[in-house]
DNA sequence: ATTTTACAAAACCAAAAGGTTGCATATTTT
DNA sequence: AAAATATGCAACCTTTTGGTTTTGTAAAAT
């Protein structure tokens, strides 16, 4: 099975967990309570989230804090990053033509 | 079923087919031939793409020439942006730490 | 010592994803 | 007019995904 972050931020789920545990570490169980799925199945969402880095586990008693580790998300970053100029360019170029014919207004 | 850029993007053949377009508009046989797989695959990861805004078609006689639609990716490029502070103060602080260790071996 | 809590993981299931072959249709080419 | 080209799409298949219930185990609370 393919285990990357593009694929692992696929899922809106996923995504939440990630956001509610980007501020504090969470344990399991108190990700799961927010949502209307088993817990079983945040557990596996965790399980993908954790196989491709984006968390961390710290275990402590019977407890497993999960912790973002929001740095995977620089190869996202980047690989979005490299298409910007084909959008910025385009904004551009209409600021330019709205530009011209505000001129023209005058 | 879901629809959106983040599951677009998620497939590493679809984020090929993007790269391949970025540029320059290409008809759904051209981009075929760069993969080992049949057409009829790239024309259904194609229809995806289509489907959530990141490639626009153009018919022009028989052929559709497929456009990139980057400003898309602006969508991915908000959500990873709002935890980039998560990533690059980790950074800091320990550029702070070497600091202060390089100071007191002076 | 017993019960509760936090969790992992197996077994199972339906639906979605990603692929195939085959066929229909509209435009070019020859 | 006939052949070739570019494409859409149905029908089908296998694997993956996202979910479930059930079972087992270790740590904490009573």
């Amino acid at each position: 099975m393919r285990r990357d972050v593009f694929q692992a931020i696929a899922d809106p789920t996923r995504r939440e967990i990630l956001n509610m545990i980007a501020y504090k570490p969470l344990n399991v169980n108190s990700v799961a309570e927010h949502f209307d799925v088993s817990r079983t199945a945040i557990y596996k969402h965790m399980k993908i989230l954790i196989e491709c880095g984006l968390v961390d586990v710290k275990q402590q008693g019977r407890e497993r804090y999960c912790e973002a580790k929001m740095e995977r998300l620089s190869e996202v970053s980047d690989w979005v990053e490299q298409y910007r100029k084909f959008w910025t360019a385009k904004l551009d170029s209409l600021e330019n033509y709205l530009n011209e014919l505000q001129k023209k207004n005058k």
